[in-house]
DNA sequence: TTATATTTTACAAAAGTTTTACAAATCTTT
DNA sequence: AAAGATTTGTAAAACTTTTGTAAAATATAA
């Protein structure tokens, strides 16, 4: 088999000694393994590489494994993402919190089990995505449209109709609003929203997501000043609400 | 049977000992077999050689099969193509997406139907073609003349009918105006555009389908600046609008 | 070869994003 | 309630990325 068969696998994973012992042994198995050993530079990897599978470590050092994770949805809902818990981590956590998870593992884990569950992710293609995730509403399943307050968002072209028109979406708006979307009713601070809309955790006294949502508010909103929708909650951060 | 009687097949499939075993079972039939073990290759061979019939793989590495499909389809309507699809992919991807299939088999499958397939596509001829097709307005029925916003197309003779006159297309004008009919109102990324009307996926920082999309606005479009048809999407690509 | 078509290169122009700066609003403490 | 401290809203400047366009280079056909 040459190097364009063999399907990709991107390892985020901060214990060097964990990673090279995936890398090894996905290796041996006749895949092409890259590792990266933070969120940031995995998310960099991702998208430079364009594996066909990223086996990822839920803590990790600077933005969170879960935001990665997050980050990743909000492109794109397909990839196979298996997660790595560490020991004694509750299951929870993955479960109720993480949509689009493909599948999990608990550190230690037994060898065999990991690439056995490799290969089914692989192999069953795209085609099954969403299989597992337990949510109702989760990145793995966002809506091509969506509707709220006399206001239509259509995903696939990045066009939105609104009270002024149609609006063609920028691709960070189109990225914040689904992260808005997907987490309706629920605030998101503003180290949140960089963290998982950006890819990022530095600086959090840069007004960029205030930006937003004042842009966000002049296209969807009746009166932007008493916003119904983009709320702000003080000292917190903002909720998006349906209604 | 001489070797001019045979009818050709070309195979295009990565996995050398199915392709292998393909050719072997074609021939014995007394088919005229090639292979290509990946989907440019497959172009060049198809375009060279002038199969009868083509057994493509989707799963392919490099350029999708998909990609190469269309590709085909956009300069040949009628040549029969058997796909073959990975053991769980879902037909839906093939039914739903692929435009001028006209028959598909997920492997493994059973030799003896396989064959019996082949046969049935060849003796046919083209005169049932698109009978499998289940599309609206796919590849396999592009029509023969096109019109929009006050042009005229014949894709017949490569003649433009437009504000400025006459125009006579070039080839490659006219796959880029077919890919882009054929997807009216779907976005289309320059890779995907690359890929599928040139049948390539290597430099995507070119401005190879700007250019051409610069010649369009020039021969369609009423203000060139402002374009009603070909319009960009910023980080994304360009969509076709008929209105 | 010449003529024609296509692709690449290079750069200008446009569009999008982030930062900065500061005003307005809201909360806390006296 | 006033003063001070935070936090949020907003616009504009600075910066980055992507797209438009022409011209040069290359390929292809006649």
């Amino acid at each position: 088999m040459n190097d364009a068969d063999k399907k990709r696998i991107l390892v985020i994973e901060d214990e060097r000694h964990i990673a090279e012992g995936l890398k090894l042994n996905l290796s041996l198995q006749g895949y092409d393994v890259i590792i990266a050993s933070d969120g940031v530079a995995g998310l960099k990897k991702w998208k430079e590489w364009m594996p066909d599978l990223i086996v990822l470590d839920i803590m990790l050092p600077g933005i969170d494994g879960l935001s990665v994770l997050q980050n990743i949805r909000l492109e794109d809902e397909r990839i196979p993402i298996l997660i790595l818990s560490a020991k004694g981590e509750p299951d929870d956590r993955i479960k109720g919190f993480s949509y689009g998870v493909d599948d999990y593992l608990s550190k230690p884990f037994n060898l065999e089990e990991f690439l056995l569950r490799v290969e089914r992710l692989l192999t069953r293609g795209s085609w099954n995505h969403g299989g597992n995730s337990i949510n109702g509403f989760g990145f793995a399943s966002l809506p091509k449209t969506y509707t709220f307050g006399g206001n239509h968002i259509n995903f696939e072209t990045s066009v939105a109709d609104c009270k002024c028109g149609k609006i063609n979406l920028t691709e960070q708006e189109v990225k914040l609003l689904k992260l808005f979307i997907a987490n309706r009713g629920k605030p998101l601070s503003r180290s949140k929203l960089l963290e998982i809309g950006w890819g990022y955790n530095r600086d959090t006294t840069t007004r960029t997501v205030d930006n937003f949502i004042v842009r966000f508010r002049k296209y969807f909103e009746d009166n932007p000043k008493k916003p119904a929708h983009f709320k702000s909650l003080r000292s917190i951060g903002y909720v998006f609400d349906h209604d």
